[in-house]
DNA sequence: AAAATAATGGATATTTTTGTCCGCTATTTG
DNA sequence: CAAATAGCGGACAAAAATATCCATTATTTT
């Protein structure tokens, strides 16, 4: 058993550690955005140590995230005592899950190839091009459908989580 | 013109430049068993110089990734001049994607949260859970259903690429 | 048996992503 | 207008992924 695990150990030691959907940042911007959103639709402002410890993650990494977000205008910071991050109305209402991530991640995710090619397209197909098209479109299509608002409201009514 | 492009380069200091669904080490792998499953299919061997060309990976990092391949039992590899890598008759049938992909990144993919949280399942879902249910189960479904043999009949057939 | 060939394994280097630190700026409150 | 608060921006640090180098091992050919 020892042998084995040490085996296994040895394997793996230039592969990826973890690969998901995401990147930590996204993943994070994505939560953020939540539980900015959910506060916002009671009209409160939240700092950035309660959204890192709501969401947590990291502080300072979390700063950089919200900044691209607020930068992005999907979010409104505001400095000073009473100050933090928020979503006013319209954002609010309008921002999908599809702003955050290109926000962050770019569009790669639904818009590039899943064998990493540059020039594949319907003309000149990687061999997983048809197999991965409806899975793509799919992906986007949630993405660019599900607003976080609608998200925040399944979170204020305990139905969804954010943390570990 | 100038400004605007040096404040969207100013922008994105912090994100990741490039997210994609695999690893650069798993669509390496991907590409490169189509590769010599489609050269095994005509009985041939392959070396890792002719795989690194055929697909325009890097040379040496390809190595590692044929390695783990075939520790994982996925394709052979011999020494010694004539040596190569190839694939055997009874692997050329029953491999599928997925086996390629969870040797090399593992099932993260499809298995893990969206968002990254260690503890999402039904009963304590994160916020997209639901939305990520069908696609994960798709993506899964069709690592699970495809096989090598078939990418390479139709790379053979000049019906699609590994380059560029 | 020697020479040539091709993969292997370990060490090391580079690049990217993730994460931290800290002085600065803007805003509010007293 | 001074003090306190909270985000901003730049530099820096750590960790992970990607990539390279080279000596060694196994195999085949001569």
């Amino acid at each position: 058993m020892d042998i084995f695990v040490r085996y296994l150990e040895k394997v793996r030691t230039f592969a990826p550690e973890k690969v998901e959907m995401f990147s930590k940042a996204c993943e994070y911007g994505i939560r953020a955005s939540i539980y900015i959103a959910e506060k916002s639709l009671l009209d409160k402002r939240v700092s950035l140590k309660e959204v890192a410890q709501a969401i947590n993650s990291p502080e300072a990494y979390t700063s950089k995230i919200l900044q691209q977000l607020s930068r992005s205008a999907i979010i409104n910071s505001d400095k000073g005592p009473t100050g933090g991050f928020s979503m006013d109305k319209y954002m609010l209402n309008n921002v999908k899950l599809s702003m955050i991530v290109s926000a962050i991640d770019g569009d790669e995710i639904y818009k590039g190839c899943a064998l990493g090619l540059e020039k594949c397209n319907e003309k000149m197909p990687c061999p997983l091009h048809d197999q991965f098209k409806s899975i793509r479109e799919d992906l986007k299509r949630m993405l660019e459908t599900t607003t976080v608002k609608s998200l925040s409201l399944n979170l204020e009514k305990g139905l969804t989580f954010l943390k570990r």
